[in-house]
DNA sequence: GACACGTGGGG
DNA sequence: TCCCCAAGTGT
């Protein structure tokens, strides 16, 4: 394994550097998500937040900025806070142990494996998406790869197997073999280091692993969204709570379509709930779908001015009113940017359709 | 143990 | 077009 990545291993940007604030960094970044979308976000997180203390010093919003359109928004709270804890409570180092590095917020099994050794070349071997794969495959693990004995299995077996000299490398090693050639679907294993040895190849059934149960079908939810002007145009937009989906991001009121309703009584509705106010004026703007970790929605976003008001804030959600040009200083989830380009794409270039 | 939690690429 | 799923963690 450790041949085989010498000569294969890609360049990465963390792979340049020691530093273990760097590495942890990337290795939040790269939880559920794939190197290539990671790396422009990496350059520009670090460039704003060089070193701990930057981090720990940054205002939440900032930090879920150079955030935005990455995922899985709670990592970047949970780093945030744990930057915090590491310059409050181990003067400004990542922590080196395994007890330690594990109180972080955001830090599992798998980044505190990570890390320790990748960092710090001590000997934890991580379980991660691909090593269960690779894993899997080479020993034909016939249970159900989703269950913690079957975890605790393979975690043994990658303990054992890790090169103590090299443990960095050798969990980047399987990593990595698990992203190029022992691939999901249709692996490349005539370019497999270990197809020698490997059992599932030697059956020809390496498709069947990891065995994991079936998916259950995903919801679907409509949901309506007021843009609402002002007087002087500028639009009302509303911080998400703390917690949950989307926590801490900006976004344009609204809600979840209720009984049999219309969608445009649903965005008035929700506007008023929200923020204790009514639109006049009221026109469909644009239908988007969208699909979430666990759920898809349609969006139907309606535009509008404000009828009464001044609006009133909830707790924990906080609103503005803000120019089109203003919305780039907040983060926004995807399928709100989509709104957003949608805006000023009928600004710059107005249609005969508007 | 079960479920919540984003997004984009690839088949 | 739709489904899978990716360097997982918190509750």
């Amino acid at each position: 394994m450790l041949d085989w990545y010498d000569t294969h291993k890609r360049s990465m940007p963390w792979r340049e550097t020691d530093d273990p604030y760097r590495i942890w960094v990337s290795e939040i970044m790269l939880q559920q998500t794939r190197v290539d979308t990671v790396r422009d976000y990496y350059h520009r997180f670090l460039e704003a937040f060089p070193t701990v203390e930057a981090l720990a010093d940054a205002d939440r919003d900032t930090v879920l900025k150079h955030w935005e359109g990455l995922g899985f928004y709670a990592r970047a709270r949970h780093l945030h806070t744990a930057a915090q804890h590491v310059v409050d409570e181990h003067d400004g180092t990542v922590p080196s142990t395994m007890d330690a590095i594990k109180d972080l917020k955001g830090v599992g099994p798998y980044t505190a494996a990570a890390v320790l050794s990748i960092a710090y070349r001590k000997p934890h071997a991580v379980l991660d998406g691909n090593v269960t794969r690779v894993l899997s495959r080479v020993f034909a693990v016939d249970e159900d790869a989703t269950t913690s004995a079957a975890e605790g299995h393979l975690r043994d077996l990658a303990n054992e197997l890790l090169d103590p000299d090299r443990p960095g490398d050798f969990n980047q090693a399987m990593m990595e073999l698990g992203a190029l050639v022992c691939t999901p679907r249709t692996p490349h294993c005539d370019r497999c280091p270990l197809n020698a040895v490997c059992r599932a190849h030697d059956a020809g059934t390496e498709e069947d692993y990891p065995i994991t149960p079936e998916s259950e079908p995903v919801p679907h939810e409509d949901i309506a969204v007021g843009l609402v002007f002002d007087d002087n145009d500028r639009l009302l937009i509303q911080r998400r709570p703390d917690e949950g989906l989307l926590g801490g991001l900006w976004e344009f009121p609204g809600g979840k379509q209720e009984g049999d309703e219309s969608m445009e009584a649903a965005c008035r509705r929700e506007v008023r709930e929200e923020l204790g106010v009514g639109m006049t004026d009221v026109e469909p703007f644009y239908t988007l779908s969208h699909a979430y970790s666990h759920f898809k929605i349609t969006l139907h976003a309606f535009r509008g001015r404000l009828a009464d008001g001044p609006p009133e804030a909830r707790e924990d959600q906080p609103f503005r009113w803000v120019t089109v040009d203003e919305l780039d200083d907040y983060a926004f989830p995807r399928a709100n940017r989509r709104l957003i380009e949608e805006l000023v794409r009928r600004q710059t270039e107005p249609s005969l359709f508007d």
